[in-house]
DNA sequence: TTCGTTGCAAACATTTTGCAGTTTC
DNA sequence: GAAACTGCAAAATGTTTGCAACGAA
């Protein structure tokens, strides 16, 4: 890990991520923080999301309609991507889901760090717009 | 699904997806492809991509790089994903996986439809090179 | 003959990057 | 003061699309 200098936009992305469940893309996180920074851009948000990211600090969830989307909770959990209105839910589970891994079969030569579980579908807004 | 010719690149693709277990992008298929199909073009392996798609014939298994995956087995299995090389394999279930959606809080007024399940780490080969 | 399909190249959208100036420690 | 960070705009990347020609039924 790099050495770093917490400065004032990485913490606001870093905040600003924290504070929400929308699972949002670069492009929403630049357009909330512009009006309290007005001279920030694009390529800062794109630089420190991944930067924090290496920090292990936030995850990329998905991709929706071809953008990343990020989440700051780095504590187990799933998601629900609805299909049509491209919205990013949680989905948090009911028990340890370290059981998973029992049931897939594994190579076990391979050093397996992480695993991504999204679900695709409908949320219930689309559904009753449909 | 729309009324379709199945032309000659299309069963081409189709077949040399299902022909592989490596999972390729767009760019991959491509490539292969060119030398017995001189006048393919990369615009037509994406249109069929997603034609296929569509009729449930072909499923993106994975974003790697930036890179759409794709897999011709539709059977339900996950994949392992490796963090250096970008390789993506099969990992199939050793019991049925509908048991996972008793893991996990579902939202009883969505329509879950699929779902997707990515491990994440480092190959064999990746691991020995280290 | 009628549509679906294709090559080609231009257009798109998202993300990355080089550089010179700024901020943080 | 050194090293990290940033704005800006240009570049890179992967994917989509318009159009005229082509191919399949």
């Amino acid at each position: 890990m790099r050495t770093q200098n917490y400065s004032r936009k990485r913490q606001a992305i870093y905040e600003l991520l924290m504070s929400t469940d929308t699972h949002p893309a670069a492009d929403w996180i630049y357009n909330t923080l512009k009006p309290k920074y007005p001279d920030l851009s694009l390529g800062t948000v794109y630089r420190n999301l991944k930067v924090l990211e290496e920090n292990h600090m936030v995850r990329s969830v998905a991709v929706v309609n071809g953008c990343e989307r990020y989440d700051a909770r780095m504590s187990q959990h799933s998601h629900f991507v609805c299909r049509r209105c491209g919205k990013v839910e949680d989905m948090f589970h009911k028990e340890d889901m370290s059981e998973l891994l029992r049931c897939v079969t594994i190579a076990k030569d391979h050093d397996v760090e992480s695993y991504n579980l999204i679900f695709y579908g409908h949320c219930s807004e689309c559904l009753s717009a449909e």
